[in-house]
DNA sequence: GGTTACCTACTTCAAGTGTAGTATGATAAT
DNA sequence: ATTATCATACTACACTTGAAGTAGGTAACC
């Protein structure tokens, strides 16, 4: 697997969200903020098609679009990426965020995760 | 500032880890398992320079660079860009992390600095 | 049944990245 | 001085990314 650019992230992003749809509603229901040309979107997927990340498939009148790969497992490799990029272990990553400002509520939740994590594994 | 990319990222690493230094020492001490040619680390450099992300200065009969930006501070911007990229939470990221299985020891060492981070704070 | 509207496939184009080559000037070695 | 060495500045070039334009098919419209 390979580290998506950023407006093809964008455009997984509305995939994982919406599941399975076409073109002209994921730029409609979730790109719109963007102010993509209609054609751009185009361009996305079918570069997206090209990497593997989505399938395509004729539906009616529009080409149809389905995540091939899941948002857990896209996350799981890019997190990993990041830590070797630049900060070898999550401690070195959460430090930084400290540094640049973690929020109270931020710290809570991840806090609480942490216990999860450790407290699922019984002591 | 702006996230560098995959190979200026590592002539920082470098120069972070060595601190001023030139561009031939850069690549024979830390660079070399890249297999780069001499002139490549210098157009990385150079690329850095307009960047701003490090100082050129003549020292004898070679460049001297030094960082501009510190690898605290790079890595306090990046990481929040992480976040805001694709997970949108420290908690999320960790969870990916988990996710995609995290070490025993990666787990500890968070647990430790979560405790650090809000001990220190009382309470 | 020609025009309109929409859609996709293909092409384009500029900026950024990965990687290095060439030209040129200073230095060191004969 | 002449030549071999090395460092730097500039140039090159293919590939990727961000963004969209164009061409050509199908369906709907009157």
């Amino acid at each position: 697997m390979k580290r998506l650019p950023d407006t093809e992230l964008e455009v997984m992003k509305a995939l994982w969200t919406t599941g399975p749809d076409t073109p002209r509603a994921l730029l409609e229901e979730w790109l719109a903020p963007f102010g993509w040309a209609a054609n751009t979107i185009n361009t996305y997927l079918a570069r997206l098609a090209d990497k593997g990340f989505v399938a395509v498939r004729r539906e009616g009148k529009s080409n149809l679009y389905t995540p091939l790969v899941g948002r857990d497992e896209y996350q799981a490799f890019d997190s990993r990426a990041v830590l070797d990029r630049l900060y070898g272990s999550p401690r070195n990553f959460v430090a930084a965020l400290a540094r640049e400002g973690m929020g109270q509520d931020e710290l809570e939740e991840l806090q609480a995760l942490l216990d999860q994590l450790n407290g699922g594994r019984g002591k």
